[in-house]
DNA sequence: GCTAGCATGTGGACCAGTCTGTATAGCAGG
DNA sequence: CCTGCTATACAGACTGGTCCACATGCTAGC
């Protein structure tokens, strides 16, 4: 080894956000750069596929921050529902923090490319499929029916997924702390 | 007047339909033109402020599709419970022929240039304030809570969109129909 | 009722800038 | 000295947007 590579995760990092505020194709490979401080030659050495190949880096990044978001939250709060009402007050405050412009960290990118880019599509498809686990192995630990229980965590995220883009638009949060809430509440009486 | 304007309905058209399946960035105004028909020249003749003007026009025409489907479906339907169950079918079922590339006509091109972009932001805003107040008003002719109905109707929409953007990553269309009946659900208790 | 003039819309050539991706030279550390 | 990485110059394609000559069909004036 040699010249410890200092830029793979800089470009990551500031892909993710370029993306999540700004869309996929909206944001270009220079704008990466620019922003990380990466020459070019480092990007397509450490992703000879090119942009795609970020595309589904960036995914995989903020998916994790999510999960882990969303796995300590679980360890803190003592119900499910309660999980789900804090989740929500945490993202309506970055949105509001960032004047509307943070939404979900990923759902852009992958209604630009998915279901065209295969390797984007499945980044995606794990993510979800983390976030619901972990909603769904809080329910099931409270005691929630096991048949219930993933379609209520699916339902969770569908519902934060879209009240994001309500508030977004609307530049007001109000509407995702209310559908955590409302989400929350079935949550609780599926648990009682 | 002179020469019939044969060509503003058919780039409006075309380009909802290609904002929808690969974005707003992601489409270019060639492409635009050549599924359209039409020449350059009539493209900035109708939209003057260009491609973000198209985005707006894009936005109300498919929005006001909805608020329509929306409508027919509160007058044929008996309960707004049975509304929201017969929508999410036929959103599962778009999807489903498009080979999950048809989501909502709507949010990509609003997660994109929202909001940054204010015309497109209040076209956006119209839009979704068409779509709860044609549920609420179901709502509230079916002897809901009048504080209630806004809220549970801006639920049922933020669902449905984030169902969609699940469905469209996974593939599957369960997360649709089954959010749909869940919150239908809700909607059947509130007017009980 | 003819025609000249005019507003509306069409068609496409063209431009400057940006895009993603490539090629290659240099550099640091084992 | 060789490998992993950095750094930059460059290429070809494509971008959104401008411009202008031309077609079309209504209307005012005679």
């Amino acid at each position: 080894m040699a010249a410890a590579p200092r830029h793979r995760e800089k470009i990551v990092r500031s892909a993710a956000v370029l993306f999540r505020r700004q869309g996929y194709a909206g944001t270009g490979t220079s704008q990466i750069l620019t922003v990380s401080g990466a020459p070019r030659g480092s990007l397509y050495h450490y992703f000879p596929q090119g942009k795609e190949q970020i595309g589904q880096a960036a995914i995989e990044y903020a998916g994790d921050l999510v999960t882990g978001t969303l796995a300590r939250l679980t360890e803190q709060r003592p119900t499910p529902g309660d999980v789900l009402r804090e989740y929500g007050r945490l993202l309506a405050g970055w949105l509001q923090d960032s004047d509307y412009r943070d939404g979900c960290p990923i759902t852009t990118t992958l209604l630009e490319l998915a279901p065209e880019s295969e390797g984007v599509s499945a980044a995606g498809r794990r993510a979800f499929a983390a976030w619901t686990a972990t909603l769904e192995q809080a329910l099931l630990a409270a005691g929630a029916d096991p048949v219930r229980a993933p379609r209520l965590a699916s339902l969770a995220i569908a519902a934060l997924e879209g009240a994001l883009v309500l508030a977004r638009v609307q530049q007001d949060s109000t509407v995702v702390t209310d559908a955590a809430d409302d989400v929350a509440d079935l949550f609780d009486a599926a648990t009682r």
